[in-house]
DNA sequence: TTGTAGGCGTTATCAT
DNA sequence: ATGATAACGCCTACAA
């Protein structure tokens, strides 16, 4: 049943039909209701989605392209919170999100690509190769990285881990201070950082700028950023974390750190856990801050000191912003200090 | 620059060109390699996906149709870990993942479903209309409900109840059992449910044989249904069942129920954050029950003593029949209890 | 207010 | 192995 057919069925043209569904200022409100119960009665359901978008070049269809895996991306706090802001502008503006990931097996993504009507990129700097293939002029917003000539929407992740970090370190001495970074090494590493490590750029991830924040707090309480040991966790979720906490909370006591400056929540509530489980006192045998403000770390005792993002307001500034109801110029997003009873 | 532009600039036909995207066997590897670069030399993205669609009649794009609204979708741990399961398969099969929530403003649910090649829907039943609308003889997977005349998925919800229930009652003798509902009743109720409010039907919501297993349960061990309490939480977060746990918690000593058998996880994970914070002692003084096994119950302590349904696996499971990669009859899963420390 | 016709960018069926 | 051509279902000037 198309709009060709119900048109020969009522006798009159199929731009009538069309106008019907589109424009219903374009013809009587008699003619216009009677195709409406006809098009019901004949089980036609209104223009088709696909032959309507070729037509018009537009398909009311938003694409976010998530650095990750759908998997981990749906699972993971921060990025499923961010999703549901931009979820929830598109809803209300008529759009639909279809969800595509950068890890994506290539000619997927290429292919699914031209349907959108424009792309919210999400989280690491995917391969030029995958931007390559986006068409040409599209719609583009970045969300905490930065694309030539495309707006961006960052976090202000440096400033915020200085102040948590300079917080942490003032509000009780610490002896042996430490970091557990997410995802920062070049080479794949789950586990202690050392020298011969390389670190991604800046460029590349918002980690190194919250690193840059950790760091600036400990200079200013003098200690020496040689002597600080480092972590690195290679994916932001409990499975992934948990043996690299386990390492460091089984060192002997007088290694143990008793201050670690986690850069995310998640980070930062699997070693709560992992201490809790060792007997370990918090916040006096072991001090924790995190990054995100997740609900999880909130909703707990003791609840988890760190900075709040907002994630959800992230995702409806980028929705906003790709469908032009929001000036397409890059912004910078405030955060919060949350102050639980894990740094105290 | 579409096909015929580069075709007509290669001085070859759109046939070929066309070939030399989809079907590498019809022309010799020559021309389709010289294709191929001209091709990306001009800037030719590939086929559009629109056109394909249209032209196809399929657009490898697959719905997902939430009875929840997507920002809720989206951060609940049970929804989300379905969505991951679904987004994991139509991945691997170069598929991709449309969200849409039935909660909708209705004519973009209609629009945008014609794109779809088919269409998982998970949770309640959605309205008549908007099945209505969804293409005649459209792929179709029901999840958490059935559908007359497609396949459904199930998880086996009244014996696990029934189960958990009756584990619950015979590791330590209670005296006031209570239950904590999900969505249960007809009209909205956010606290106690007393003898006026109706239940919605079986067939409207899978928490009614939640409900079924602990009354079985609680009848085996010979209480009065009639002198149960029940209270029911409208939406599963915790900002949500806060109060309602609020006000069974702040009962007098001895009316407060020592078993709190809950449908969710999340409504267990409330009471034992709230209880916690009361002083309650945790088995001792509230023994507590879930429904879902989520991640953020197992990774604290107490660990909950839940159902664990795998919500991943329904997914994946939804989506391998959607593709046709699995027979497409109904069929329920089952789950597995697990012993947390919240009631032994 | 309504009808006509061209084309959106492909793919598939034929021929050649 | 390659080319010509007719749909796919709709929208929108433009004409009536």
């Amino acid at each position: 049943m198309t709009l060709k057919d119900l048109a020969r069925e009522l006798g009159v043209s199929t731009a009538t039909i069309s106008n019907a569904f589109n424009r219903p200022d374009q013809l009587s409100p008699g003619l216009r209701e009677r195709i409406l119960a006809e098009a019901k009665r004949l089980g036609y359901r209104g223009p088709d989605a696909k032959a309507r978008s070729l037509r018009t070049g537009r398909s009311r269809i938003i694409a976010v392209i998530l650095a990750e895996s759908l998997t981990y991306s749906l699972n993971d706090a921060v990025s499923s919170e961010f999703l549901s802001g931009v979820a929830e502008v598109l809803d209300s503006q008529g759009h639909t999100l279809l969800l595509l990931s950068a890890r994506q097996v290539n000619c997927q993504l290429v292919d699914s690509a031209s349907m959108a009507d424009g792309f919210i990129v999400y989280g690491l700097m995917p391969s030029a190769e995958l931007f390559d293939s986006l068409p040409l002029h599209a719609a583009l917003v970045a969300v905490d990285f930065n694309v030539a000539g495309h707006p961006s929407i960052h976090v202000d992740n440096e400033p915020s881990c200085f102040e948590i970090a300079d917080h942490a370190l003032s509000v009780a001495p610490r002896k042996r201070p430490a970091i557990v970074n997410l995802r920062l090494t070049a080479e794949p590493c789950n586990g202690r950082i050392d020298p011969q490590h390389t670190l991604l750029s800046a460029e590349l991830t918002i980690t190194r700028s919250r690193l840059a924040g950790f760091h600036a707090a400990l200079e200013k309480h003098d200690f020496d950023l040689e002597r600080i040991p480092m972590w690195n966790v290679e994916e932001n979720t409990f499975e992934v974390c948990a043996p690299v906490i386990e390492e460091i909370l089984d060192l002997p006591d007088a290694e143990r750190p008793d201050l670690l400056l986690c850069m995310s929540d998640r980070i930062a509530l699997t070693a709560l856990t992992l201490a809790e489980q060792r007997g370990l006192r918090i916040p006096d045998d072991l001090c924790l801050i995190g990054f995100d403000g997740i609900a999880e770390g909130q909703y707990r005792a003791p609840r988890l000191t760190t900075v709040r993002q907002e994630s959800s307001e992230k995702g409806r500034l980028a929705a906003r912003m790709i469908l032009g109801l929001e000036p397409s110029h890059s912004r910078l997003l405030t955060t919060e200090m949350m102050l639980g009873e894990t740094c105290s």
